[in-house]
DNA sequence: TGTACATCAGTGAACGCGCGTTCACTGATGTAC
DNA sequence: TGTACATCAGTGAACGCGCGTTCACTGATGTAC
């Protein structure tokens, strides 16, 4: 009688239950937020006794650094295919392909649960703010490494800036996009495209 | 006996309450994070007894509205004092300036108790996310006002959005810098402002 | 193939605690006459 | 100048509620022999 049914009165079948508890915890934020969310609560809308949210997770705090990270995880092999796809190609290769990385990185944050409430209340969260801050430098890292040998004029520290910056704005914009009506979302990602294509251009030869 | 007893126990001699309960609530907030604050441990912090909280603010939310407000109204304030001393020299007025305008921005939120944590609580919770927008579809606004006429080549619209861009990848940085040691402040607002400087002479006539 | 046992995902019920908020009240100060 | 009264900033103590977490337990499944 124990395994499986909860999922199902929550009419996640199928689904193992820590995924259905991490599902559940981001539509929570999305609702009623980082501020409100509670152990009991998520249980009470996964169908499913407190007992077994502690089976899964050490503590409320577990429950959310778990769904960040499997976020933020999602987000990085898409940056890390997205390099992969277009390098050799110098830097109009990585620069003119800047809104494809926007678009996928939006559509992954879309597809969870929650979206980017997670984002928003890791970063809210002192006890937190470590698992965003440690992906974004992750693909910070990333960045620099395939774009140091395009950028030979600056040193490795002006291009980790660089991409560090580029980085938080690319967030930022999928962020923006979120609040915004679906209409708007591609204006606001190609003038995002625009300008981070200029900060990458900018001071290097015309051919990159 | 009653009256300015609390202000005094907590350190804060001389300010009126109400001030003295949103500069505690933004300590609390870096301290704690919004998701541990709660109404005692304000009244506890200010040296304050809760009906006294009451008196001032008509529940939690209303605190944090409140400090939200009183830091954007500040940093609103600046930019307009920012768009008003620059204006008459064309884009590169603007342009040549904006490292001054984050950093202006950046030592308003440093000046507040709580500084970037008061904006990322906001942003956070799905009740209180309207005093950010508000606040920066404002200085969009006014920004629109001062650059329209300088970008005659685009529409309202795409000056609009390319503003409130803008607006977003300055705050965005004034919030990098606070999670950065001081010595790295001047390199990333130095590289905020190239990029904005380029998003915005972008297409437009060398002299603007 | 049967059986004894370990493991594992789950339940039911409760714990102490701090939450947000309110009630009835106090006493200092300002104002009218 | 004195006095009656309104106002205002604050207190002390408690309210019901939901929080995060834990205890002892259940029963289905997997494994060894």
């Amino acid at each position: 009688m124990a395994r499986r049914k909860a999922a199902e009165t929550a009419g996640q079948a199928g689904k193992p239950t820590r995924e259905m508890l991490l599902d559940v915890a981001g539509e929570l934020l999305a609702d009623v937020g980082i501020e409100r969310i509670s152990t009991n609560l998520i249980c009470r809308q996964a169908g499913v006794t407190p007992p077994t949210l502690y089976h899964y997770f050490s503590d409320k705090y577990a429950v959310l650094e778990a769904l960040g990270t499997r976020l933020m995880d999602r987000q990085n092999d898409a940056l890390v295919a997205w390099i992969a796809r277009h390098a050799g190609r110098g830097l109009e290769g990585y620069a003119g392909h800047l809104a494809e990385l926007l678009h996928e990185t939006a559509a992954i944050t879309r597809a969870q649960p929650g979206g980017v409430w997670i984002e928003r209340s890791l970063h809210a969260t002192p006890n937190l703010t470590h698992v965003r801050i440690a992906s974004h430098e992750y693909v910070t890292g990333k960045l620099t490494e395939a774009f140091a040998p395009l950028l030979p004029h600056l040193t490795r520290d002006e291009v980790w800036l660089r991409m560090r910056v580029a980085v938080e704005f690319g967030y930022v914009a999928t962020e923006m996009v979120s609040s915004s009506p679906e209409s708007r979302r591609d204006a606001i990602f190609a003038e995002t495209a625009r300008i981070q294509r200029l900060a990458m251009l900018d001071g290097a030869s015309p051919q990159g």
